[in-house]
DNA sequence: TATATTAGAGTTAGCGTTGACGCAGCCATT
DNA sequence: AATGGCTGCGTCAACGCTAACTCTAATATA
C-alpha cells in the first residue's frame, strides 16, 4: 500500500472529510497506477445498497417494451444505476422467482412494466414499502395506489382519441378489440372507446368487442371474426399495433381493402408501422419518456426516503394519422368538438 | 433460530454433508416459514460468484438484438444466471465504463454481441482470461482468437446465398450495401456477395459496393445513390433488414417497383419484415438460439474451468425467400450448380 | 478392550468494504 | 496554563455468508 490504512483509503476514494488533501491524491494517483477497482459487492453487503435496479418485463421481443427498456436502462445508467433484465414471458410463476431472486441480490428497487390487475406479488413489496414502480400497466388496489408510483400514458384519452376519429370520418359500426382483460391498459384503452361512442351518440354493442391478448394472433382471429359478422365493422379499432397488424393481414387475406373498405387504427407506435407498405394509423405514446421518468422517479424514492406520497404521471397520447384510417382519402365527415382533454381551459375560463 | 448454528443453516440450505436429514428438514421448513431468503451478496463476497453475467449490446432497439438478447437472458436464467444489461448507444467508451463496472460487481462474465473489429477492450479481457464469450460480431485478433469462444452465423455464405440467389434471378447488375467497416459481420457478408459474384463470372465493379452502417438511414441514402447512377443495379443486397427497408423506401419514394424493377434482398429476417405490405426477401438466421448458445457456452467456461480450448460455433444461415426478390414472378432465369456449403458431401463421396 | 474412523455438529476466521470510535497533535479560547 | 475543539489519521467491529478446522459421541475395526 501508501503506508495508510484501509480506512484512509476508503475515506480518500469515497472523497471523504477527514483526510489531507496530499494523503488524498498520493491514494487516487496510485489507485489510478493500480487500475484499482472498489469492489462493489463488499460495498453493498456494509451499505445495504447495490445501485442495481430489477426490471421485469414480459418480453422484450414486444418493441413496445424495447423502446420503454431503452429509456429505462439509459436514464438509470445516468444515475449511476444498473439493470438486471427479467423477461418472465408472460409467466405470473416467473415473476415471483424474479422477484425473490432480485431481492436476494439486494436491488435497490424493482420496476414492472407489465403489473397484472390484481397482482398479489405487487401487493405484498407494497405493503413491505419495498421501493417499486409501475410503468405503462397498473394495479388499482387501494394499497398499491397509496404506495407506489405509476408512470403511463392517459389511456382513455387514447382509446377516445382513436374511436372519435373513426367516428369523425363518418363511421358507424365500430369494432374494437381489447387487449388482455388482465391489462389495466386494455381495459382503460376500452373504456375510452366506449366512451367517444357514447359521446357521439352512438350505439355501444357488444358484439363489437372482442377481447384480445395484445399479440397478433388475436387481432388476426378478431379480425376474421368481425369479417364473418352479418354486419362487419366498417372501422376498427385494435387497442394496440400488434393485432392491429395481425387484423390487417386478417382483412388483406379477405381481398378487402384498406382503408377504401375497413379502416383500421392501431396503439402504440411502434417503430415498424410506420413504414411504407403498412404506414399504421395509430395513437402514440412517448415510450422512452415514459422509461426514462419510471428510472428517475423510482431512484427518487430510493434515495429520498419513502416519506414521499406516490406519485402519478399520466403522459397525454397522441392522435398520429397514417394511411389505414382513410383520413388522406375523404377527410373528416363530421366535425363535432372534441372531448374536452383538460388542457383548454385556465385559470377558471369556461 | 431452532437451536444450530449458522453454520449448520448454511449447510442445510446448500444441501450439503455432514448434516443429519431430520436437523435439515426442520431448518428448511422453518426456512420456508421465515420465507427466508438468503443473502447473496454475502454468498457472493466470499465465494467469489455472482450468479450473474453482463450483456454488452449496441442497444435493443434493433429486432435483431432483441431476439438474441431473448435467447440469451432466458437461457441464462435457467443455468441460474441473471443478465445485467448494458446498451452502449454505439459508443466505445461506454463500453470501456460498462465493462469496468461490470466488473466491479463481480459479474461471471461478459457476453459482447457487437464487437468492434479491434476492440481493445475484448483484448485486455482475454488476455487476463476474464470470461468472456464473443456473439454475432467477432474480432479476428489472434489473442482473441486464441482464448475466447464464438457463437456467430456464416456470413460469409449467407452473403453469398443473398447474391448468388439474384444472380439467378437474372440479374447482372448487382448492388451490395455493406455494413460498418468496424463490423466483422458486415465485412464477411460483404465478401460472401463478392464471392458470388466472382463464382458466377461477374464483374466485382466498385461502383456497386456501398459503405452503411447498418441503420436505416444509410439504407435510404445508399438507395439514392444506387438510382442516380447512369446505370444504377437491377438487383440489390443490403447487408441487414434494416438498411434493406431504408432502401426499399428510397426506391418506393422514385415510383420505382420492387420487384418489378428492382429487386431486394436483406439479411437477418426481423420480425416486421415478413408481414404483409413489405415481405421482405432476406438470409434468416437462428437469432434465438445463437443467443442460448452463447449463454450455455460461457456459463460452460465459467464453470468448467478455463482451460478448455475456444469454441466457435457457426451456425448456417437460410434463404428466405418472399416477394422483393421478384422470384415469384419468374422464377431462376440460370441454374448452376450452388457452391458446396460443406454438407453436400458424406465420407468421402465426391 | 483399545484404537481408529466417521457422522454431526460447533467454533473461528475471513471475504473487502464502511462507520463508529479513539487518539494524538495542534490551534484557539478562557 | 488549562480547557475545549478540530484535523488527520488508525483501530476495531460489522455486514451475512462459506470453508477450514475442531470437538464430541457413536460406531467399526483390530
Amino acid at each position: 500500500m501508501a503506508d495508510v490504512s484501509h480506512t484512509t483509503v476508503s475515506r480518500a476514494l469515497n472523497n471523504k472529510s477527514r483526510i489531507r488533501s496530499e494523503t488524498k491524491e498520493k491514494i487516487l494517483s496510485i489507485a489510478k497506477e493500480l487500475n484499482y477497482q472498489p469492489n462493489f459487492i463488499a460495498r453493498s453487503l456494509v451499505m445495504k445498497r447495490t445501485k442495481t435496479l430489477g426490471l421485469v418485463i414480459t418480453t422484450i421481443a414486444n418493441p413496445f417494451y424495447t423502446e420503454l427498456s431503452q429509456g429505462i436502462e439509459t436514464t438509470a445508467r445516468s444515475l449511476g444505476y444498473n439493470i438486471i433484465l427479467c423477461s418472465t414471458n408472460y409467466e405470473l410463476s416467473a415473476e415471483k422467482q424474479y422477484i425473490d431472486m432480485l431481492r436476494s441480490k439486494g436491488v435497490d428497487g424493482i420496476i414492472f412494466t407489465s403489473a397484472h390487475m390484481g397482482d398479489p406479488n405487487i401487493i405484498e413489496l407494497a405493503e413491505e414499502e419495498f421501493p417499486i414502480i409501475l410503468v405503462n400497466r397498473r394495479t388499482y388496489h387501494p394499497m398499491v395506489r397509496e404506495k407506489v408510483d405509476y408512470i403511463g400514458v392517459n389511456n382513455i384519452l387514447g382509446g377516445f382519441l382513436a374511436v372519435e376519429h373513426l367516428i369523425k370520418l363518418g363511421h358507424k359500426r365500430i369494432g374494437i378489440i381489447g387487449g388482455s382483460s388482465e391489462s389495466s391498459v386494455g381495459f382503460e384503452r376500452l373504456e375510452g372507446g366506449k366512451k367517444a361512442l357514447d359521446t357521439y351518440g352512438l350505439e355501444v354493442k357488444g358484439d363489437y368487442f372482442l377481447e384480445g391478448d395484445f399479440l397478433k394472433g388475436s387481432g388476426y382471429q378478431g379480425g376474421k371474426k368481425f369479417l364473418n359478422m352479418a354486419q362487419p365493422p366498417t372501422g376498427i379499432f385494435a387497442t394496440n399495433d400488434y393485432m392491429a397488424l395481425g387484423t390487417y393481414q386478417a382483412i388483406v387475406e379477405e381481398g378487402i381493402k384498406v382503408p377504401e373498405e375497413i379502416a383500421l387504427i392501431g396503439f402504440n407506435d411502434i417503430e415498424f408501422t410506420s413504414i411504407k407498405g403498412i404506414e399504421l394509423t395509430t395513437i402514440g405514446q412517448k415510450k422512452y419518456e415514459m422509461g426514462s421518468l419510471a428510472a428517475k422517479t423510482l431512484v427518487e424514492r430510493i434515495e429520498g426516503g419513502k416519506t414521499r406520497p406516490p406519485k402519478e404521471i399520466i403522459l397525454e397520447p397522441e392522435l398520429i394519422i397514417r394511411k389505414t384510417c382513410g383520413f388522406h382519402l375523404k377527410g373528416y365527415q363530421i366535425e363535432l368538438p372534441t372531448m374536452n382533454h383538460g388542457r383548454g381551459t385556465i385559470n377558471g375560463d369556461p
